[in-house]
DNA sequence: CTGAAAGCGCTAACAG
DNA sequence: CTGTTAGCGCTTTCAG
């Protein structure tokens, strides 16, 4: 392979515009203290030549890499992409991320990293050392991480923060999960459903306590009884076929189920038909996250809209604008996640007293 | 934002080593001609700072980026993402790519380039010059584009072409369509179709016609008359929809039908069912796709499965063995596509007479 | 087998 | 407002 070289260099910009290597700079970093005729006689140049800054010099001369890294789970990644469900968050993450960061002249680059991995710090140094980014977006659960976030705080490199309200360095964003939660009980309880049961995710993401949270308070504000209703889960179809099970299995079983994520809601849709119940004149259930698979299921299932796109899209535009003039002033910004009704949810058949 | 600087350099393990920037950077690129001892000397320091070579300093002086772009189709892409149907096509090849090149000690990058732009090769040459990525992947229909092709060539960039048979440059991949094809066809004849549909693809795709090659061998091979058989389609649902009804509405109509794509295929199901046929009794289907979509459609559709994340993976291998010892020769590699078998083909009712 | 010198393309810090 | 100088971290020569 032949030794590959930058074909057109800010020299050749220079020389072509007669000018020195630092006016050039200027221009092309849109820098202040350039005669217009100047920067419009380089600025003819560069398009002429068709100039694009090599990222790797302007990294190694101390500006910036224009690249961010969005951290994502290692395990639960790959098993999403081998199980070909239709999880769609990394590419919804992808679509609000990338294309904000082209906006901006970045680019985006993916890194798995285990979470529950002894090294992970130095997976993450490595990543880092290896490609400097200007930033880097991180995801539940790394998003809560206080090694993670205090190495990316210690090394000076602005973050984003998905999911986690953790206290902490770092730009925090969030879908108000407990809002969603909330509306979602609430619109059961509109239908005139009083026991509500909810299966829960797993401890070490942060929104599983607020999906149970914002469950609760609707709960509590309707004077229903809650505390036998709250089933165990773990984000697997597994552990939502057990939970369901459970639920089910009650003395008073629950006319409702709100599912933790999307795999756990369809355990639940299962269960119930292998139960003999129809969804949703037996049973009605919401998911906690819309993937395809929620969507195509029967019934189509009523669910919670997370604006993953969008909240990518924020972390991207915050870490850039971090960079330059407004650092980020820590409080977390939420954008709101939607209740999307579909075919699961209808009154329940005979209403019960709560409590 | 305070300037970031490589943590620990090459300089700093040479100084902990005792030994000279040239040692270190030997025993880093494992090149011949290092004492053992010394070797594992340098390599103990190593360890002990947690150094990495930073991929700009080695872009900048001139070896390798150790980054490999993957192009695809903007258009298609944002609009599969935006769909939120499932459409796995990028999931897959991540899953191959990535975790390929993470073993080799590479990143993948994933760019978005217009197919029927007119600066196409503006936007290359700006990717390329801004990463200088060793090696790039190209996708349909990029990698059948002689714009692109050459352009890489003339860059002495390695590159793999998946999906494009055209003479050229670069690595040629391939699921062997034509046989997929082929054989969904077959398996249709040996449950007794005579009558069987086939919705083609854009010809953009070279694939959509080595897809049509193979039903069409098929059916000559069983000397049955294909000619008013072929569904002109463009993967769209609605360019789905017309090449189904078309079909159905013929004197005699086909007892099965191949979608080029799954959005085509779903289309055809769902016009079979709109005319109150049932498949598979009335109408056998198959997918040449086996995204999620497909997978959970009622009944669950029979589908050509394509192994992406196969493909990307030796995509990635090869050109990276491209990019040291072992230049590829330029024979097309191929990777076999599956048929899965599920609930949307049987035999036909009637059995016509072909011709 | 190992080391010293030169330079990749660019920007920061100074001068003019 | 513009140009000059000195590196950034690494690999490539080329000497020892």
């Amino acid at each position: 392979m032949a030794k590959r070289r930058q074909a057109v260099t800010i020299k050749h910009v220079a020389s072509d515009a007669g000018v020195s290597l630092q006016t050039v700079s200027r221009v092309v970093n849109k820098e202040p203290g350039v005669r217009p005729e100047m920067a419009s006689r380089v600025q003819a140049s560069i398009d002429k030549l068709g100039y694009v800054p090599s990222i790797a010099a302007q990294r190694m001369a101390g500006s910036r890499s224009y690249l961010i890294l969005a951290l994502n789970d290692r395990e639960r990644t790959i098993a999403d992409w081998r199980a070909r469900q239709g999880t769609d968050w990394l590419d919804q993450m992808l679509l609000g991320g990338m294309l904000t960061c082209a906006e901006h002249g970045y680019r985006m680059i993916v890194e798995l990293v285990d979470t529950h991995s002894d090294h992970i710090e130095r997976e993450l140094m490595g990543a880092i050392a290896a490609l400097q980014p200007d930033g880097v977006i991180l995801t539940p659960p790394h998003s809560g991480n206080p090694l993670i976030i205090n190495l990316l705080a210690a090394q000076g490199i602005s973050f984003a923060r998905i999911g986690s309200l953790t206290e902490g360095p770092g730009i925090r964003l969030i879908m108000d999960d407990t809002r969603a939660a909330r509306i979602a009980t609430e619109h059961l309880i509109a239908q005139g459903h009083r026991r509500i049961g909810f299966i829960a995710g797993p401890d070490d993401y942060e929104l599983s306590a607020w999906r149970v949270d914002g469950w609760r308070e609707a709960m509590a504000a309707a004077d229903l009884e809650a505390v036998d209703l709250l089933g165990d889960g773990d984000f697997s179809y597994a552990s939502g076929r057990a939970a369901a099970q459970a639920l089910l299995a009650l003395t008073r079983p629950p006319t409702a189920i709100i599912g933790g994520n999307d795999q756990m809601t369809l355990a639940t849709l299962d269960v119930a038909r292998e139960r003999g119940m129809n969804v949703p004149r037996d049973l009605s259930v919401i998911s906690f996250d819309d993937t395809p698979i929620i969507r195509l299921a029967r019934p189509p299932v009523t669910a919670v809209v997370q604006p993953i796109a969008e909240v990518s899209a924020r972390a991207v535009s915050l870490i850039i604008a971090d960079l330059g003039q407004s650092p980020h002033d820590g409080t977390p910004v939420t954008v709101a996640a939607q209740l999307t009704l579909r075919e699961s949810t209808a009154p329940p058949v005979a209403v019960e007293n709560g409590t």
